[in-house]
DNA sequence: GTGAAAGCGCTAACAT
DNA sequence: ATGTTAGCGCTTTCAC
């Protein structure tokens, strides 16, 4: 073809707005440049952060994002996937942390790519999943290790149930910091009482209402780790309703780093994780291919320091 | 067919995880159950919530929802939609609120239909516009209106860029109620010198920014009303740097009533839109077809009084 | 009412 | 190198 007739061409295209549809390009070869991205909830702030970054990196791609909430329900999860497959949708990066995507079994034995945002990879995890995560484990511990060098005897963990990889792991975490203090600090760790009740939509809450429950009792813990930010800043609330100062009456870490833990009052104290560079690797990981792609990567955690910890109070000494 | 055999049919379909393939419906009769949704960003959390609910909406249904962000930079939009519309997207709920969605004009002709979220509906807009919207002007009128019945004669507003339509509208409340007062309060409008320092994702850092400018000023406002309620957290925090309290010695009043608004210190006096109706009202209208579709609706707004507002301290009377 | 056939817009494989 | 053809999995139409 001419050079000239081609460029004749593209500037028709051009004018009529036209783009190659992807329906039919994937109809027949069957590529499809969409991306699931399945989260807990976008309604939460961390997921929120992360979906944009990934909608940022796939984007520069030219790839779409399809927006799944999951609510971390396995089933719902499956009929999601399910059908996405049907679609057409072959890559999933999935930030559930479910203990087992054995419900994705058969989909990743007929190819289903998974990325596991935030979840370590298991040795009884299928070969498709790629697993990009932080040493949870470790997070906790600095974050506990934190509040033992502030003095905290009694620091109690404020975390949804332990049913995903991630909190069994920051609870781990927790207990090594306290075990290898040698101290005789005691850790107590609250979840709610009914499961269901508080999703990710509603950690703040869940937060709150921990916070609430644990500061009321007679032996009160000093210090809190909340298993994220956004949970930290219900539990911040609680201590304010009940006419406790933080950090001077409480201590309060979190987990994250969300944008949003800087500028809240006081600012938290948290672990960060970097969200920025999980996400971005995640959609590289798509467009890679799984071949040349690693099975799992781990991203580096930092202790922030900020206003929300402090020593532990003469009075409770 | 014999009901038996439709039953060992749906059996079976189960069992292999069938399910039909949107791709190929798509391409043969061009209807598609996909929304686009785009919003500024969804790191924003007043994005993340009706992100939320759109996505929950429209699984109801049996819709998808692509995730696009659009930083609210119109061509970026036009580019997305362009694709998009190649691909056979029909519906789009679009959440930037520009002045004028005459970028897309061209494939509103060709029949895409548009839900603007939270933009009212111009003279000047094309037929296939259905807006959502809140009557914001009103909702300003009534934050403003507030801080004046407490006494506040000197009251900043701190907003993005008035390149919106909702932002204008809010400016115009402002106005209306210092204007109703006939008294000689003040208004001082802060906007960031450069723009596109500060995108949706940072609204929190702008509305630092802003309150630091503000509250550093020799003759400072009493009382802040910012453009929404990430905003006006990162306004508090500015206040808090300078060591001012909120609200004994500013008040500050926020805009949406996100979840986070009730959690914060202090809980945020603001004017609450009600954002899932809103949303489901969207995913209903896209899947009735328009037309049987309102070409507008309007949404209520309730002033939510917290505790970041109080009388206008006797120092600055 | 049930079944057959055409064709949506592409791409991969083949023929020229 | 360029042109032609078959067919991805559905829906719609048309014939029975």
């Amino acid at each position: 073809m001419r050079a000239e007739t081609l460029a004749r061409v593209e500037s028709v295209m051009r004018d009529l707005g036209f783009a190659p549809s992807r329906t039919a390009r994937q109809l027949r070869s069957g590529a499809g440049k969409t991306i699931a991205l399945v989260v807990p909830s976008v309604a939460n702030p961390f997921w929120g952060t992360a979906a944009h970054e990934v909608e940022s990196a796939a984007m520069r791609y030219d790839y779409q994002v399809l927006l799944c909430n999951s609510e971390r329900d396995a089933d719902r999860e499956r009929r999601y996937l399910l059908q996405l497959w049907a679609d057409g949708v072959r890559d999933v990066i999935l930030g559930s942390s479910l203990r087992s995507i054995d419900h994705l079994k058969d989909l990743m034995d007929r190819g289903l790519r998974v990325i596991a945002f935030d979840r370590e990879i298991q040795p009884s995890d299928h070969p498709a999943v790629i697993s990009l995560s932080v040493d949870n484990r470790r997070g906790a511990r600095m974050a506990v290790e934190h509040l033992l060098r502030l003095g905290h005897q009694r620091i109690a963990l404020i975390s949804p149930p332990i049913k995903t990889l991630s909190r069994a792991q920051r609870l781990e975490g927790c207990r090594d910091a306290v075990a290898a203090s040698g101290s005789n600090a005691e850790l107590v760790v609250w979840e709610p009482k009914a499961d269901g009740r508080f999703g990710d939509t509603e950690a703040a809450e869940l937060g709150q209402e921990g916070a609430r429950a644990l500061l009321a009792a007679k032996r009160r813990p000093t210090a809190i780790f909340a298993i994220n930010d956004f949970c930290a800043i219900g539990a911040c609330a609680a201590a304010r309703e009940v006419g406790l100062k933080v950090p001077d009456d409480v201590s309060v870490v979190g987990f994250d780093d969300i944008p949003l833990a800087a500028m809240v009052d006081p600012p938290l104290t948290t672990v960060r994780q970097p969200i920025r560079a999980i996400a971005t690797f995640a959609v590289d990981l798509v467009r890679s291919g799984p071949d040349s792609a690693p099975s799992r990567a781990e991203f580096p955690l930092t202790l922030v320091e900020r206003a929300s910890t402090a020593r532990q109070p003469a009075s409770a000494a």
